[in-house]
DNA sequence: TAGTGGTCTAGACCACATT
DNA sequence: ATGTGGTCTAGACCACTAC
């Protein structure tokens, strides 16, 4: 028990070296996957977990520091550092790029109109890495901006990673929050691929739009904190209004 | 002279107030647009630049930290610092993120087909915050992926910032690398809007499509290092065998 | 072998938030 | 008044690169 977690003299040949900071950092984020500080919890002080780790409270510091760039963490001056949460608003600056033209990014408002549980096949089952015969639970859904309907998307969550899905009572609409409060899956990276198409007829009767007139299409593929293939979708949005909004550094 | 250039001790509640690090770091950042230190360039060890700014080596250090991550600089342990260089590659896959379908980001070749000088107007002035009568110059250019014309844009650049362009007596395809070794342009940060369009006659005869065939449309704003906005560009794609990338986090 | 950046530590002081 | 994170310093040692 009670062992030196962290090894500040290993050998640097070593191909299983990794700085102590590093050690550290992935050490706190494993133990957050395993929930001993839950999400929106305050993790003890910096010279806490340095005498924990038996390391400097400077090495802490820079692991924590690369954690709060990540969003794994937040800090606040004076008061401590917590488990970041996916909540309202700042998940949703975070990883919803659509914006209507000329105004300020908005949170939109999400409807589930149909749950379903199917075996998992082409692009979904590529996508998400799965076997053949693993099951997808697929969610469609439709949202507004302005109260206007402007967008269509399907989800696709793998079925092992989100048991009990299907017998919910209701999905929200801040379905990352919903994730990471209710399965445990804090997303943590997306990639999106961003093509311009036709509608398909059912599409373009649910938008109200002609069947030339060209949307923007999304799929998006997230991982969670652990690495994990948690969510599939592809979003299918007006672009007559509408934009995707994208900036680097 | 050789005053000290940083203060420790300002009152945190002066609005002025920034941490010696990040003073370090705007001044280094503006010694690098004033050419102290050109592209490409190494600069002092940490420990000479402690001494000059009057600073430890501990500060300096954090400082040209933050500049490496927003990969102002380089630095190659056991050699030295480096002022970074927009070429080939490196910066291809930093700011261009079309990429054909089932493939690896590839560079593309450019070809400039036209240069010419106009009064700024409409999105172009408004978005380059420029007055009436000043002017741009407009290229327009046309690449492939897979030796097969995908790709149309035409780029706008304030004449202000670019005087002599249009002597030159060509215009290369790596257009980055080009604003910064002959106008001292560094690109900092860009911003893409992204939409679904459908072509205009003379686009859908370049690109060889049918008028009904949708585009992937994106309208670009670069800032230089020094916050100026110096390049508008707007950018049609085929989007049947080529996509736009995006990665968070 | 010399010089550079990379890691790690220890300790001082400051600003901020809560009690 | 207390405890937190934020800043700054000084110094030791390591690993990498070039000569």
């Amino acid at each position: 028990m009670n062992d030196t977690k962290f090894h500040n003299k290993l050998s640097a040949g070593s191909p299983a070296y990794l700085p102590l900071y590093k050690q550290v950092e992935e050490y706190v984020k494993q133990l957050i996957v395993e929930q001993r500080w839950k999400v929106g919890e305050i993790l003890p002080n910096e010279f806490q977990l340095a005498e924990e780790f038996n390391v400097s409270q400077g090495t802490v510091r820079k692991a924590l520091s690369a954690l709060t760039d990540a969003k794994i963490l937040y800090r606040r001056q004076g008061v401590g550092t917590f488990v970041s949460e996916h909540t309202g608003q700042q998940a949703l600056y975070r990883f919803f790029p659509l914006v209507a033209d000329g105004k300020k990014p908005e949170l939109p408002m999400s409807e589930t109109i149909s749950r379903k549980i199917e075996l998992a096949q082409g692009d979904v089952l590529e996508n998400l890495q799965l076997k053949q015969g693993e099951k997808v639970i697929v969610l469609s859904r439709r949202r507004k901006i302005d109260s206007e309907l402007c967008i269509l998307e399907d989800i696709y969550l793998p079925e092992k990673y989100f048991e009990g899905m299907m017998e919910e009572p209701e999905i929200p609409h801040t379905l990352y929050h919903f994730y990471q409060t209710n399965y445990r899956h804090t997303v943590q990276d997306i990639s999106d691929c961003i093509k311009a198409i036709l509608p398909t007829k059912a599409d373009a009767k649910s938008l109200g739009i002609k069947p030339t007139e060209p949307l923007l299409q999304f799929t998006r593929l997230s991982k969670s904190l652990t690495g994990q293939l948690i969510e599939f979708r592809q979003t299918r949005c007006r672009s007559d209004n509408y934009h995707y909004l994208v900036k680097f550094d």
